[in-house]
DNA sequence: AGGATATGGTGTATACTAAACACTATGCAG
DNA sequence: CTGCATAGTGTTTAGTATACACCATATCCT
């Protein structure tokens, strides 16, 4: 298609929202801002987009040299969010972003580079742009999916008890379970099996370990709770 | 953020999946490529959005003059759906392309204007670029739309019968459903009233026409078969 | 006028899923 | 060996989902 002006593209942006659990809390990865517009203001990590990259790939360089993390090797899962293109959202100009969000259970920071801070999502700090939106709409997405795939294995490390499992997903819906029937569904979904491995701590009964037959994201039959 | 080169932002562009129903079957809307590339292949609506447009306005523009419709005014409900960014979806170089799924039920493209073609979402021709993909995809999301929402709203006319809400549904799923327990179950969310007018037409009992109550987009709390 | 036709409209029985709810089991610490 | 802290387990009841068949009524035709 012919412009009568020549084609300017807005500038493309990429941000990050990685949660984990901390302490039985959904938290969000954070960075501060060291450079104006929002200097010295939490966001989320990301940058700028350039031709050539994939809108991933460019987030992974970005959020490993930003916050030093890896989306690609520290996260369990990842899946593009959705795409904020509001002209007035950055006031530097137009500018639209492609947000992506992930969970890990171990997000290790390169120590050198480590500037990306946890906080829990319902004690988030006032946040540059409109990253508070965005995380919101990152916690809905989240609290679906959850819902209706397995997705909480991205929480979990590969061998867990069924109340760090339940906690989870507690943990995300913002609300408790009943213990007896948060087994007898989760279970009758087939998707983890017993191994025959137990986790002994502290002065009471020890607690089966668990393990997911399938490391993969799959759409439940029948939605979760 | 500094970089060693300028900032080369990629292309983007947009493109639109809106759908209606025709004679009891879900169609999309596409249009014969003019130029190249893929001249003379079946595409989705859609084109380069500009710095300083929202992508929902640059899409306006563009499907009101390559197809001649209206998102705004002819589709009853439009959402983002994805942003495919793959480098090599389009042969000319990198394209991050946003998505946008609508549905309307009296589409009307300008007669000046109408390249606009309707086709059966289980019967489309081979399409360029990742379109197909696309289709498939905003498929998916629309049946998943329809279960958890009151979208259906947006392929009836103000005034319909229960056997056209059913049809609608039937035609998104690709399966049937039995009448009687889908009347009784979509009636029991509430989302409807009767209305007084009957749709009297072939030698048979007349149907009652019934409305929605709000004509907005509500995500219901007991989702939808 | 009355019968054929074509779609509109309705109810019940059964199976399954969801929700509420409390006690025993077991390893460790003292 | 007792106390403690978490692990682990079943049943009852209510609600929702599914399967399934017949009567109602306006029009058309003869």
């Amino acid at each position: 298609m012919q412009y009568k002006t020549p084609y300017t593209p807005p500038t493309v942006t990429v941000d990050a929202v990685m949660f984990q659990l901390i302490d039985n809390a959904l938290n969000v990865a954070l960075i501060q801002r060291s450079t104006e517009p929002f200097k010295g203001e939490w966001a989320l990590p990301g940058g700028y987009a350039p031709q050539g990259e994939t809108t991933l790939q460019a987030l992974e360089r970005i959020v490993l040299h930003k916050a030093g993390v890896s989306i690609l090797n520290d996260l369990s899962y990842i899946e593009q969010l959705y795409t904020f293109d509001s002209v007035a959202r950055d006031p530097r100009g137009h500018a639209v972003a492609v947000t992506y969000m992930g969970c890990g259970q171990n997000i290790h920071p390169d120590q050198a580079k480590a500037v990306v801070t946890f906080f829990p999502v319902n004690n988030l700090p006032p946040m540059a742009y409109d990253h508070a939106e965005i995380v919101k709409y990152a916690h809905n997405r989240l609290i679906a999916k959850l819902t209706y795939t397995n997705a909480v294995y991205a929480f979990l490390p590969q061998y867990f008890t069924l109340a760090e499992l339940q906690t989870a997903y507690e943990a995300v819906f913002g609300y408790e379970l009943d213990k007896r029937n948060f087994r007898k569904k989760f279970l009758s979904l087939g998707l983890t099996e017993e191994t025959d491995q137990m986790r002994r701590e502290g002065a009471h009964r020890p607690a089966r370990l668990h393990r997911f037959k399938s490391p993969d994201l799959e759409v439940l039959s029948r939605s979760f709770d």
